[in-house]
DNA sequence: TGGGGTTAT
DNA sequence: ATAACCC
């Protein structure tokens, strides 16, 4: 059946532990027998193949964490700001019309008391956003990451087994409160491509002739649009576990030397090993991605990669040992090949990649293997029980 | 329009 | 390597 949905509000209380304060509303909705939604729709019960997803969805996220981080923000209109951009806001700053992705200038003129605090630095955030990820696996093991804010989480397993130790008599009391999970935005391409097609509302989109729409968007496209205007969604919950790439970007009004360029390359790249080095896994690959200035598209980044040398690979969870040098040396290699120093050049944006990680050294995958390599924790369950990859090992693997 | 992420082609 | 999608 359809992904079902239940927003929660979650709100920072101020206090020391507060992502504990999100634990007890998220306990709230494991332990009950009822899911309580902001909207009031009854969901079949008796349907068997029905699940029972929870889409935690937490607002005005960066805002909260600001607010969290210093409690003095909290009764005050608060935006966080990327550059000439508030990217989010609280709720005090949204009542005196502060809006979401609006341009600092603007904003100050709505809002002349709005408090700017710098978010350009995702650390504090990606830690709280993944703290509550954890969390939520408690409840479930499949728990699907969207951005650093959203997350859905299958409960059908756990709801079953609660309904199965319910008696008869209980169990007739018991109604699943929620709503339909009802998002249809589509995607920005997708809608122009709609739109040129004159199928501007659902009923367009379900009288339309389905050959036609499968010609136009792909058929993958046209069949998941066409079910999802029927409400009806049946993609897994697929859990995100550990992230599959580490990145860092700055953008800037202009990038026009070689020299500059490697300063900022140096500047991601730092920050990046230390993230790379405190997960413990190795990427294999790394990828240099820059946007040039007037290619007015706002997908006009181009990137190179390559693969990581083996012996680089190896002192990277090390710490200290120079691996700058060789990996800037690669870098900026990759940005010689895109980029012709030889000729004026103006940059908007540079980016760095870690990509293609894998727990350990592995060699190819031999039977060997299975004997050489420590066996990996399967999902650990709770935060202050959290395994971390340590990679002593790796002094065990010569060259 | 930031600073991230993912999957598909 | 890029495009499209998500936040």
């Amino acid at each position: 059946m359809e992904k079902l949905g239940v927003e929660l509000e979650v709100e920072g209380s101020g206090n020391e532990e507060d992502y504990e304060a999100w634990a007890m509303e998220l306990a709230d909705v494991g332990a009950a027998g009822s899911l309580q939604g902001v909207h009031d729709q009854v969901l079949p019960t008796q349907n068997s193949s029905s699940r029972v997803i929870v889409h935690v969805d937490l607002d005005c996220f960066y805002a909260q964490v600001e607010m969290i981080s210093n409690p003095e923000l909290k009764d005050k209109p608060l935006g966080v700001q990327q550059k000439y951009l508030v990217v989010t806001c609280n709720y005090e700053a949204r009542k005196l019309g502060v809006k979401k992705l609006m341009n600092v200038r603007v904003a100050k003129e709505k809002c002349p008391q709005l408090v700017l605090v710098n978010g350009e630095d995702l650390t504090r955030y990606r830690e709280m956003s993944y703290k509550v990820t954890e969390l939520l696996e408690e409840f479930s093991p499949v728990v699907e990451r969207l951005g650093f804010d959203e997350n859905f989480v299958d409960l059908t397993e756990m709801v079953e087994k609660r309904l199965q130790q319910l008696q008869s008599d209980e169990l007739s009391a018991v109604t699943v409160l929620g709503h339909v999970y009802n998002n249809q935005c589509i995607g920005c391409k997708t809608t122009k491509c709609l739109e040129a097609l004159g199928i501007n509302s659902v009923h367009d989109l379900q009288t339309f002739s389905s050959k036609i729409l499968e010609k136009e968007l792909g058929i993958s496209v046209a069949q998941r649009i066409l079910k999802l205007s029927f409400g009806e969604d049946n993609s897994p919950v697929i859990p995100s576990g550990p992230p599959q790439s580490f990145s860092e970007e700055d953008s800037f009004k202009k990038c026009s030397s070689e020299v500059e360029a490697k300063k900022r390359i140096e500047e991601l790249l730092a920050s990046l090993l230390n993230r790379v080095c405190r997960d413990g896994r190795k990427p294999h690959t790394v990828r240099l991605i820059i946007r040039r200035y007037s290619s007015g598209k706002h997908h006009g980044r181009e990137s190179r990669q390559c693969s990581i040398p083996s012996h680089v690979i190896q002192k990277l969870g090390t710490g200290n040992y120079d691996v700058m040098t060789p990996m800037v040396d690669i870098l900026m290699k990759l940005f010689r090949n895109m980029v012709n120093v030889k000729m004026p050049f103006h940059l908007t944006l540079l980016s760095v990649c870690f990509c293609n990680l894998k727990a350990l050294n592995t060699t190819k995958k031999g039977p060997m293997d299975y004997y050489l390599t420590p066996s990996l924790p399967t999902a650990s369950h709770s935060g202050k029980h959290s395994f971390k990859m340590k990679d002593t090992h790796m002094e065990d693997f010569p060259k």
